[in-house]
DNA sequence: AATTCGGGGGC
DNA sequence: GCCCCAGAATT
């Protein structure tokens, strides 16, 4: 459904909006490429609030692109450790190694941004706008929700042809030379007023050319297809101690979930005995359950499933071999532990 | 075009 | 419980 074209007044007061209620964020304060393209991989599929005290941190630990660049890839993720998205944290460094090499210079335009592991479409837009005041739309969730609400587009949110329309309703009234202030105010607009289940249109800047508020159900935009229901899935964790108390963990592989983090030996199943070859494999040492009893039950969601992990005492027949295996102070690990892990580590008897 | 990648906030 | 979040990479 084409509609009709937004009208430039929109743009202007959205971002009179934003000048007077735009969310104060430190990656805001000043406009180096370091801190804004941190606080954009970070911000992939995670909210400002879960963001905040992982930015922080993060710039402590590293401060400028040469210092994350010749960070061991165990320290960066130990950092990471808790936001989730694994590959997020290593691509990033990957991106800074090849930043650093180039002399330390950032890309000057999208495209250059695009080529950086880590970096699709929209945060190279983002990037682009922001720090290098490119003309270009930052298609996130947020406009998304808000250009399809404004235009009342009723196309399915996933497909192409709806972005791609909705896109161009947006890049129409894109003020030049503000791009990065717009897409920016068009997000907390997005974050703080045109939210998903309960928009705030009573103090909505653009309620007069809002098209789905005309028609009296601005929440039924936008249209989204029904997800099935998340599975439950049964884990059956090794905790193996020595003599110290230390427990035994393993790092997993860089690709697939929590790459390069360190983990409990741990097997998909219900059974102690149906997980054992593959708890063996991952400890790099045979096993002897010390008891029936389970040490600690935890449940943790993932975006396609719910986990249940269900924690055994085991006991080592002898010490583990292997590099990617090693004993860490389950209180205090000092490497990345994905949060089930570290749940079931915190519930441990002393 | 579909899947896989985490985790938490908010209702 | 359920939906959504400043999505990207892989298949």
């Amino acid at each position: 459904m084409p509609g009709e074209s937004l009208r430039p007044e929109v743009a202007e007061a959205v971002l009179h909006w934003y000048a007077a209620a735009g969310r104060p964020l430190p990656w805001r304060t000043s406009l180096d490429p370091y801190s804004v393209w941190l606080s954009e991989i970070m911000l992939q599929q995670t909210s400002v609030k879960a963001v905040l005290p992982y930015y922080r941190r993060f710039r402590a630990a590293f401060p400028d692109v040469s210092a994350l660049a010749a960070a061991p890839l165990d320290d960066v993720l130990r950092e990471w450790a808790g936001l989730g998205y694994y590959a997020r944290a290593r691509n990033l460094q990957a991106a800074a190694q090849r930043i650093a090499a180039n002399g330390g210079r950032f890309p000057a335009d999208r495209a250059a941004w695009r080529a950086l592991p880590g970096i699709g479409e929209y945060t190279a837009a983002a990037l682009a706008s922001i720090v290098n005041g490119e003309d270009v739309i930052a298609l996130d969730g947020n406009l998304m929700r808000v250009g399809a609400r404004i235009t009342a587009d009723d196309g399915d949110i996933e497909a192409p042809s709806t972005r791609n329309r909705i896109a161009g309703a947006l890049r129409a009234i894109l003020p030049h030379g503000h791009a990065g202030d717009f897409n920016q105010a068009m997000m907390d607009l997005g974050a703080t007023v045109c939210l998903p289940r309960a928009p705030r249109c009573d103090v909505c800047p653009i309620r007069d050319f809002c098209r789905a508020l005309a028609t009296g159900a601005p929440v039924a935009f936008p249209v989204r297809s029904a997800k099935p229901a998340r599975a439950r899935r049964d884990f059956v964790v090794a905790v193996v101690r020595n003599d110290a108390g230390r427990v035994l963990v393993a790092r997993q592989p860089d690709r697939g979930i929590w790459g390069g983090l360190w983990v409990l030996p741990f097997a998909e199943g219900r059974r102690w005995a149906a997980a054992l070859p593959a708890l063996e494999e991952m400890a790099a040492t045979p096993l002897d359950r010390g008891s029936a009893r389970s040490l600690a039950r935890v449940e943790h969601g993932f975006t396609h499933f719910i986990g249940r992990y269900t924690a055994y005492a085991a006991m080592s027949a002898r010490a583990p071999r292997g590099h990617r295996v090693r004993w860490v102070d389950p209180r205090v690990p000092g490497v990345g532990v994905p949060v089930p892990h570290a749940r079931i580590m915190r519930a441990l008897p002393r």
